[in-house]
DNA sequence: GCCGGCGCTTGATGTGGATCAAGAACCTTC
DNA sequence: GAAGGTTCTTGATCCACATCAAGCGCCGGC
């Protein structure tokens, strides 16, 4: 449990006493491999922390799947327009991997931001730290070419090729599977 | 001035006793038609709120520019990652049209965020406003053809066809000035 | 008011990556 | 361990959009 302290703590101090508050809220949530955790249409109640396993998050459009995010230990996972706005979520999120979550409820983490500043705060450093990867991704689909983001993934998070499918990459990195096989044999 | 604490109360409430605290940090900045507001490389200083005018936010890269945001009347305005993480901005800002900003400075802000507790909230729900956009966008690019991320434009955002350069939302729409303007012709 | 430049349009041509297709190497399940 | 599905690879074809090019119109500066 105290992995959701260390998480929170990595951003603002809690003392004990607001520990002894913040902690009831939370509650670990396991996903079997290839289990949706949350599904287009469905508002998203629940708030993350990966504890184990890695999950994507994707969009359904006709038919077909684009993938624009992973989530894994350490990070957080869910879909955090919806769980905002509460209105249904435009993305889906799966288990790629079997997954252990830990998770608080909308209510009460919005209640945790009026009667814990500290908690608050953290709300604004997760988003900035959101924000920025965004802004981080944003730049790369703008000024790299396909063999330099796929160079740039393998470089940043090598190990996502060995735990989820190719075909996932490569709409990560706006390909088709079959671009992104050629890539490889090119890049070698 | 009270655009400031307008544009802040639509999201948390200020007592006048804390606005007196607030408000000597705010500073109204003038450019003109043209001018830089942030250049690359720089590290963005301020936030600011446009108080008239309408500015475009892109990326350079190898002698082009892409367009990726356009700033107006009552939004924010700046590169906040930059602004966070006090690194050198990856973006530049322009003033499309003569320009008036209310500008408040980094050190400032978060010295804000310390002793105004209202504010520390206001920079959470600005930031889940930004995220959203972001995630909508996101979602635009991924499911909607040229044709309809511009049939969206025009809907959404009218105005910006008579402000800015064709070529400029050309690049917003991510396409070149020459589809963009056989699209036109063809949707009428 | 004339000149120069930039932005927009329109046409001709080129190409990177998508699509279609088929076979091989897997996991998974019973 | 055989059967069936999925994923990955490799090849052939195709097409949307970029690029190249040329002409026009508008605006700003002297």
């Amino acid at each position: 449990m105290s992995l959701v302290r260390r998480t929170i703590e990595r951003y603002v101090k809690l003392t004990d006493a607001e520990w002894a508050v913040v902690a009831p809220h939370w509650q670990p949530r396991d996903f079997p491999k290839g289990a949706f955790i949350t599904r287009t249409g469905e508002v998203e109640p629940w708030f993350s922390i990966v504890e184990q396993g890695v999950q994507r998050l994707f969009v359904e459009h006709d038919g077909s799947e684009v993938c624009v995010g992973f989530a894994y230990d350490g990070s957080w996972s869910g879909v955090y327009d919806s769980f905002v706005t509460r209105t249904p979520s435009r993305f889906a999120v799966q288990a790629v991997t079997d997954s252990r979550l830990w998770s608080i409820r909308r209510e009460a983490l919005y209640g945790l931001y009026d009667t814990v500043p500290a908690m608050d705060r953290w709300g604004r450093l997760i988003l900035e730290e959101l924000l920025i990867g965004r802004a981080t991704r944003e730049i790369e689909q703008l000024t790299l070419d396909a063999e330099a983001r796929y160079r740039n993934l393998i470089r940043r998070s090598p190990h996502l090729l060995q735990l989820v499918a190719q075909k996932d990459i490569a709409s990560y990195l706006r390909m088709t599977p079959e671009t992104f096989s050629r890539l490889r044999a090119r890049v070698r």
